[in-house]
DNA sequence: GATGAATGAGCATTCATTCAT
DNA sequence: GATGAATGAATGCTCATTCAT
């Protein structure tokens, strides 16, 4: 067979193929997709690796490739999910605002995120919660960053002194829960919870009148 | 060997033996203890029927005529640890006491119950999370009752109306979360938290100054 | 307490008991008659000794006293039912008549005892079959008494040397497919099928004629 | 290494394989040889799934792939066995021939297929009664077949008003019975119950010069 | 790279049988 | 003699993981 010089053939003609690490993680992110979907519906332990490779139409070779198992598999949602979240979070922060303004807006994105996908939501807030120990553990390092961040409110308080040292541990959990139950439920728009979330987490740093308040703007 | 007097023979002569009932009763009792063990140390879904059997120190056909399977088992542990930390806090109260006095003797009582057997404290708040639908079912009522008791409390607050409708339901999961917490890490003796607890719970119906004095008390 | 002269406590007063053999006759007839209704309505298979123990209100102790095991227990059954058959067929025998008198009045008497107690003629048709190595052997050497017997028709056969040599065999298969099939439906009164049975069983020795007179007669 | 010619390669070089369906198709009857052989020398109670894999050389999930369980694995092996014998049956079929004929080439075919395959006959006759209601139907279904083959043969009896209803029932049982018997102790070659067998199944609707006639031409 | 057939350890559960009371 | 609590071997089945193609 004839060569063609070697300038041509850098990219092949017909199916132009995307590079290998692009490639890869597309299909990583299709797998990943239909892991959550599938994780949020069954649960973490009623999943079966064979469920996630059917509903991701690959070979379970392949997903063996990808991950190191059903409970990697989970965690690289459970991250995805999350770090996504995040970032959205970071970014429908209103720029220079005061710590407040950002707990407002970072509430709000939260809960519109929960009502734009219900499936992640459930998979990052109710199933973290039973997919073994890596996941739970992971799960409380990624909260004790929202108490972390909380905990900022004290110094915007006039009263920081006299806040109990675990309010902030008691306010992460209240709201998981309290999400978690609506999750559950799929009772009503978590969208009108904003008012509510809002005078929960802030109420304890900002007081009343001015949890009212900020109520108001956001 | 010389005969004791009858009435200081503690087991009576004879073939003479605990009815059947309660040997029964002793029987069960005994299997739910080692199962609470094992739960809190394996988790639900570490935890073998096996295990149970070994460390009950009973065959697995003893196992089956006293539960109807592994999930009946975990479903009476838990009733059995919660029927018992309720009994105890009821037994607890003051008389005739404000509903705050019952909060903070419950509060208290529940910290003790706590520190005195951590084992059926996992179960009863983490492993209920994780064992199957039922388990978190009767655990949701659970906290519900919890829920509905705190619900009292507005009728003792000066600003009930400004009460956010979902308060309750935050303040069980936060409470639970942190209890959870503790009980994970076994960090420090539960016993520190009351002040803390105390304030997160009923603050948001009495205000500081009466939270204060109410801790003072208890 | 003052003992009564020794004549008269030959029989006891009060509760007044069998002679032991006796009594575990009847203890072992009632246990039988339980075992059959059993046997007949879950199948060999199906059936649990804990079902038979509890159908005749006795211990499990009891049952393995009386008898070896669940098979032993099924082959006891199987042979009261067939010795009570045969001596309720050979007792409703007309006196000294002819061989084909003998084989009418027991096909007919066969098929009154399976109207009237229909469980024990599923255990002793249909169960024996499933009921392992040991029941089926006895089976079939009950059945090969039946084909004996059959065999002596040949005797007054005019047709003798013209028979196929496993006629009896076959003949005792169909018998027993037929009456089995009833059973199992309970179609029918089996009644009705005397004429059939008697034809299919009698004709190939009697011929027509001769057969159509004999059910005439009975 | 020399080349054949192409035309000569019976199996192709490189890795070119048997389709995968058909690889499936022979495992899958790799797997109902084995377990016809094992239901036939242990008895269907007597079988356990183990015992198929070892015999088959499969792993346990293998056989879950293939069957639902134990009992359709005996359904799938009754099946074949009697799909694969109707086949053989028909083929053997004289063409064109009257009733008589086509039951004395089947009756023919049967003997000589349970001479060949003894313990697929053994399954097919015997444990096919043992193996649960679903194989009992199927089975009953199957001689039911068989009856209304057989019961063609009126129309072409002179006495066919005189015959019972039930002669193709009994017909059949007793068939089935006599070949289980012959099946179970492997006496003597069924071959030599050519002759018997057709007596006993189209005498009756031939009468004995006809049915003699008809035996020395098969 | 991708596939999925094959594996087998592991699990929940049943039930015939024993034996101390 | 009678009881039934206790036993544990045996069974059918699932599913995470491997590896030859």
């Amino acid at each position: 067979m004839a060569s063609l010089p070697q300038h041509l053939m850098a990219t092949p003609v017909g199916r132009e193929r995307l590079p290998r690490e692009v490639r890869a993680g597309y299909q990583r992110d299709r797998v990943l997709a239909a892991a959550i979907e599938v994780f949020a519906k069954r649960g973490y332990q009623g999943t079966t690796v064979d469920h996630v490779v059917s509903a991701a139409r690959i070979g379970v070779g392949s997903f063996y490739s990808i991950f190191d198992g059903k409970e990697d598999c989970f965690l690289a949602a459970y991250d995805r999910i999350v770090t996504a979240g995040r970032e959205r979070i970071a970014a429908a922060q209103p720029p220079g605002g005061a710590w407040s303004d950002h707990v407002a807006a970072g509430l709000r994105t939260l809960l519109e995120l929960i009502a734009a996908d219900p499936l992640a939501a459930r998979v990052a807030l109710v199933e973290a919660q039973a997919a073994g120990d890596a996941a739970l553990a992971r799960h409380e390092r990624n909260l004790d960053d929202v108490a972390d961040f909380l905990r900022l409110g004290r110094a915007a308080s006039a009263i920081a002194e006299e806040l109990p040292a675990t309010l902030e541990f008691a306010t992460v959990g209240g709201l998981t829960w309290l999400l978690q139950q609506r999750i559950a439920t799929g009772e009503n728009a978590p969208d009108d919870l904003f008012p509510e979330v809002l005078e929960i987490v802030v109420e304890p740093y900002l007081g009343e009148a001015r949890t009212a308040e900020l109520a108001a703007r956001f």
